[in-house]
DNA sequence: CATGAATGAGCCTTCATTCAT
DNA sequence: AATGAATGAAGGCTCATTCAT
């Protein structure tokens, strides 16, 4: 019976991502994440190969959280298409969408991963799009919807304007709602 | 008669703009940008006291680059409010929102860089509020859509999505269509 | 290769004798040689208590391996002193020369190894001069002839020069025919 | 006019060489030529791209004292062709032969090292020819005898035994003049 | 202004060693 | 006997910074 594994990969990871998502892909230094939790850095080597192993891992546990657990978790809960819209704007403030802009960031420097946000950005617009399917017939029209109820996502964490007066959450009630209703 | 500066300040300015928008902070390294340059680092410190210094003159040079002069620009051409936007959706492909997506994501590790985009965000978003003021009467609804567009402009280089044979030109003017719609 | 025992024990020392051959010294690292073995770094410390005891028993090994054994081998082969000779030169071509010469290297820089050479080397000369007194009557023309034959033994594996299209056998046969000779 | 370079690349490449000779090619370690020369490792990364290339320079500079200068000199020391034998063997005290000998050392395990190893022992080996060729008429025999003096500058330096009360250098003399006496 | 040279801090990685199981 | 896990000491490399010229 071996011992228990004191930190094991899972912790690595997590602290990794808390670390880009801190300071962005440069930020996640093994000698930081030793010192996050606790251990010596040589530990770290036996668990990854090296740094690139460990950000490798990383994106693939947050592929997996920010789509296929996001969605799962929105179409549990249930309701109609807009109130799932808007719960999905709420998520918003949850620490996978800081994770989430980091990564889109961090695209925009390495290949790579702009490849994994291209096919999970595909899979989330394709997502919207049956959402927004209950509100408009017209899938050109819908697809516009889409685009802009997706930036508004990210421009609700990418934005830092207050809005004279009113609060940011009203304001985006306001935008989804506008969404929501039909073309003239 | 003084020698002419062979680097003068705005090159090590415009270096460093060029290496963060490439690359984030972490990328402005004085060593790169001296080879950059094909001079040595030596001079980098006699303009600038420290890389901090550089990157806060970055950050003034970026300011003011970023608002009055787009700002100016886009108010020189002139043109009706709806054209005037579409242009500034066209903008968003040169390098000068590049750098703003970078100064964004450096604003999420920086509550200094945060402060100074703040400014900035109100600034433009001010702007925006005057001109989607001839679209709108209601208040609260021109500021939902100011959101919209804002959000559109840093989702259209932030998504990575493809729209189903639609080209992304076509869904952005499309979305911007919606967006001047009268509400129902 | 003898295996007398086959408990684990041996087997790294033979590993160890493999790297060092391959590498020198430097090369016996106790997880590449777990890792040649298949097996994990832990079981080496039960049979060994730190690396240098492993060093200690390798040359053990190979001290007892590279004269008792050869010499026994050679004379169970029988042949006269001439044969022997050539023989001896032949067996220049197995893996054994090889360590031979890694130790050899390796006692430049440490003097306990340079110790056990001198121990080694000289039992080799004394037989060495067993077999040159069927030649030489002169014992001082036998000394070097010892020396002249023993350096060959290292030189052909050590010097990479080419023969102007003789073959380097053709060339070591002939100057064992040489020391052969009687003198002028 | 710029700074006197405090350790120039030439100190570094003879502390390498001296590292090497003393410890092998893994002892050339930045870090212990930088202690032995007084200054940081960093300063190293400003004459050498990395450790690398200072192996690589290190083999350049042996490369050219171990040829074209060994041979200048005892020409230049003129004489005739045996007593040019006798002062190289001699010259085998030098520093020189120990570096030598650590290089062919290191060629067993470097194809690189071999490669250089091999163009200078042919320019060595065809040297020697030119010098047996006033004792020897027959080629053939001309480079048993060779590869046998060649062998003996090796030995002399490598083999440990004692010689039953002869110095080594009587010993090696006696060699020299049965290399140098006509065959039977 | 700018160069050549050097310092020192910080990070990545390897590896001998230890320890609990 | 051996494994999984971790420690800690090196050592390689990069880079901000300094300094003399």
């Amino acid at each position: 019976m071996a011992a228990p594994t004191r930190t094991p990969r899972s912790m690595w990871i997590h602290a990794g991502l808390r670390a880009l998502t801190a300071g962005g892909p440069d930020a996640v230094r093994v000698e930081l994440l030793a010192k996050d939790l606790g251990v010596t850095r040589g530990g770290f080597y036996w668990h990854f190969s090296d740094r690139s192993a460990l950000l490798e891992e990383m994106l693939d546990s947050w592929e997996r959280a920010t789509t296929e657990e996001v969605i799962e978790r929105l179409e549990a809960e249930g309701g109609d298409p807009g109130s799932k819209l808007r719960r999905l704007l709420a998520l918003t403030s949850s620490r996978v969408l800081m994770t989430d802009l980091a990564v889109r960031d961090w695209s925009r420097r390495d290949p790579a991963v702009a490849e994994r946000l291209r096919r999970i950005d595909n899979r989330r617009m394709s997502y919207l799009r049956s959402l927004f399917a209950a509100f408009c017939q017209d899938a050109d029209e819908a697809e516009a919807l889409c685009m802009l109820f997706f930036s508004l996502l990210i421009g609700n964490h990418s934005i830092a304007a207050e809005h004279n007066g009113r609060s940011r959450a009203d304001v985006l009630e306001r935008a989804l709602t506008r969404l929501r209703a039909p073309a003239t």
